[in-house]
DNA sequence: CTTTAAAATTGAGTCAATTTAGCTTTCGTG
DNA sequence: CACGAAAGCTAAATTGACTCAATTTTAAAG
């Protein structure tokens, strides 16, 4: 990172992320035109898209933010999960769900989900799946790492039960950025009951 | 329905569906132009905004009839389930899965779930969310029959369970149809193996 | 300090969905 | 049957994401 070039070129990508970042939260994912994102920026709107691909690569860049803080996160509780296993998928799923709307509103999550899913084969979809098997595979140790600790029975199929709860969290989580009436509350004690029963069947013993 | 006026409305009605749905497999969902629709039927572009908002609905209204033809399919399995429960929920899933690409391809799947995240307020985000409660309470109500035939347990939570077996069921089905490798029979093997610990876990005695 | 080529910016233009304004057809009524 | 209103149609206008050819800026060499 050396001469006015690249200092600019990093400066004004930063300006136009962050400026995506305020239109979003300010009027939403679709009242904010390019154009206006441009215009916060400082630049023109084809200067944008040097940058990112398309407006979807913008929201993207957040979410990835967001994940990676909460991977971040998760890796400190899979190495020491607390000694009971509801426990320590609640406190790991605590751990996604409270962060979850710091840097994106439920509106922007749901044009981050609906782009991830009409074009998976876009860099946004790669990387938003990229995203998602990281959170399933960090669900996933947490009860093989419960397995080897002897808190989980050795015989579970501790991959297939990890996906089915991360499968559960993320619809329920995609339920929950569908309905703005819906509380964080309301959805980790909806999600801690439909956990009940297999965490309870994969007790050793 | 008499008079010209009536007829010739639900006359062109049918046309547009028609032309959509043929459109939508033939060239996809985004390449198949409202105007290319509208010329198909041999109305005007303004005309398909008469019968249907927008062209997201032209898809919900294929959906529906996928949704409901299987649904009906579920009731009866529902009244007389396999006494086995891992048997009756893979004979209901299957139902769902061996029908999901007869009306709609992989990609009108893909964007038929897109615009029901994106715009949860609309005529099809609120279409497409009832079709899929529809589809939850029948796995539901599958679990509360085998419950009271004796095969699960009574203590067992059945909406809790049913509720988790649907959201992967969902989740997993997302997952396939952004990805145009995967077959159907990969699919129904890893819901099954996936299935399998909750189901032997929930089983009476 | 020029020159030059590569890199970056710009904004006018394209494309497809949606909206609109005005015209045409149908229908009920006297 | 003729009239006015309502319903429905169409072509044209609007909108906003995205592209691209022309222009400007930067950095390195002489």
């Amino acid at each position: 990172m050396v001469g006015l070039r690249a200092k600019q070129k990093a400066d004004r990508e930063q300006r136009i992320l962050e400026a995506a970042a305020r239109l979003f939260r300010e009027v939403g994912y679709e009242r904010a035109t390019v154009e206006a994102i441009a215009g916060s920026a400082e630049v023109s709107s084809g200067t944008v898209y040097n940058y990112y691909e398309n407006k979807g690569d913008l929201l993207v860049a957040i979410v990835a933010m967001e994940v990676n803080e909460v991977l971040n996160a998760g890796e400190a509780l899979v190495a020491a999960p607390p000694r009971n296993v509801e426990r320590a998928l609640f406190d790991l799923m605590s751990i996604y769900l409270d962060h979850s709307l710091v840097y994106l509103s439920k509106e922007m999550w749901r044009h981050a989900m609906a782009i991830s899913t009409q074009r998976p084969e876009t860099r946004f979809g790669r990387v938003y799946a990229g995203l998602d098997q990281r959170l399933a595979a960090q669900v996933r140790r947490l009860i093989e790492r419960l397995c080897s600790d002897g808190l989980v029975g050795a015989e579970v199929d501790a991959r297939a039960v990890g996906e089915m709860f991360f499968n559960n969290l993320n619809m329920m989580f995609t339920v929950f950025v569908k309905d703005e009436r819906q509380s964080l509350e309301g959805l980790k004690t909806a999600i801690a009951r439909q956990n009940r029963t297999l965490a309870r069947a994969i007790l050793a013993g």
